[in-house]
DNA sequence: CGACTAGTTGAATTGCCTCAACATGGGTGG
DNA sequence: CCACCCATGTTGAGGCAATTCAACTAGTCG
């Protein structure tokens, strides 16, 4: 089950596809060769843990390309979903050296690490690197405050409908310019992941994704491609002001 | 209604009590007197409005006395608590010249104020304190997501114990050493404000505090004073696995 | 062709919300 | 000093949104 060969991986910084966005974004030339002389790839599997809350985590990371997960679980398996990590987002803690949450690999998935100990070295002698994973803490941050609105004040059509935009939004961030009128995307999780993101059972979910789909809110292509016909609407039954949102 | 005359304020950071917990809390002799240059406090009374969410925010700062929250409000008056401050906790945003969310003391505060600018410059000077708030920057992170696993799959009687235990904990690693046995605290907020902490109604509130004090989970004396007989009962009635819980 | 996973839909249940009445306590003015 | 007000909190009754339990469909893999 473990044994997917492992494909072509990117080696050089200048050719990779999250050089600007990742931890690495503000690093001159110089910095960029302190990264790359302790970083290694690694591949994982649709599906595979990463890591277990509470497991020792002797190293952090950049994801390069596929989904993964940020999960809690409580003793009798009730599971929040707790962070979504795309293309570009930073795994793990610098200053901790035991995992607070599992990370699951939702997609196949590529990894640029760094063990902790030369990566947190690294963190007290060059800013630019300090100075960007601050940046994207406070992003974070702000994401997860976002979700608690989300979690704590919304329906379940209106959680459905946030999620949506939510990807979408990013989606069309990372392709082209601003969101507008029409959009297509493939939903990069399960009705069960969807649920343990918003707080909800899949069986909500299914019914609350038909009922968009009834009123037109959605198109769906068998049960994952999502047409988006109006972006606005969307935001509409989101309930959020339509300029507003996440920065990210 | 908001004249209450300012009182004595702390001047000097060596008789500041948040000194080493705050964002200075790393800062040798010479980073606290560039600190020192560019601060100033401000008072604020119970019920006052920091910020508004969308308004221009030009200082950055640590609450050193007093509690302010966090929040955030739908159109339709919705409104969920996104973060509450503590004495030390950080507020605003470097790199950010809007404010995100309502900023609102709960009772009366002292803030130690830095301007905006001059903070961002010495931000990236001195990496004691940029390294300090990367490290409360991820506290938060972290007790967010607690708080996202309390939004989205706890019942009511566990949040209100939830947000007890939290209270409780902070408090007395505020005062003494780990909790444990008999606890003693004020509750620092209306029941209307414990709803908008944890996604309820205050008549589910009221109705899950008296719950608890019914079940002997704790003793109430008056509206605001908690007594928790036994701490581990209380967690057990969060949900949460002995042990566990925020690093606060 | 089963067997398994993911998703949809229905019916009954329930936990929390809504609406409403009442209780308490601190502050103010007559 | 009492009468009154207003903010805060408590409690009850009924309704509803989301859950629970369950049956069924569609697609996939050996």
């Amino acid at each position: 089950m473990l044994n997917q060969q492992t494909p072509t991986l990117p080696r050089d910084c200048g050719a990779c596809p999250i050089r600007h966005r990742a931890v690495c974004a503000q690093c001159e030339a110089e910095e960029l060769e302190q990264l790359d002389r302790i970083k290694y790839y690694r591949n994982f599997e649709a599906g595979q843990t990463i890591v277990w809350s509470g497991d020792q985590m002797d190293f952090v990371g950049s994801v390069v390309t596929g989904i993964a997960t940020l999960t809690q679980t409580m003793e009798d398996g009730r599971t929040q979903m707790v962070g979504l990590l795309l293309p570009s987002d930073f795994v793990g803690r610098p200053g901790r050296s035991v995992a607070a949450y599992d990370v699951v690999a939702t997609s196949d998935m590529v990894m640029c690490c760094f063990r902790k100990k030369p990566f947190e070295q690294l963190l007290s002698v060059t800013p630019a690197v300090a100075q960007r994973l601050l940046q994207m803490t406070l992003d974070e941050l702000d994401a997860a405050r976002e979700w608690m609105l989300v979690l704590g004040r919304k329906t379940a059509r209106e959680k459905i409908a946030s999620l949506l935009s939510i990807i979408g939004r990013r989606n069309a961030t990372l392709n082209l310019g601003a969101p507008a009128g029409k959009m297509v995307f493939d939903l990069p999780l399960t009705r069960e992941a969807m649920a343990d993101y918003l707080g909800l059972t899949l069986e909500t979910v299914s019914r609350q994704i038909s009922a968009l789909r009834r009123d037109g809110v959605i198109v769906l292509e068998g049960k994952r491609r999502v047409t988006v016909p109006d972006f606005d609407r969307l935001l509409d039954e989101a309930g959020d002001d339509s300029d507003g949102g996440l920065p990210v």
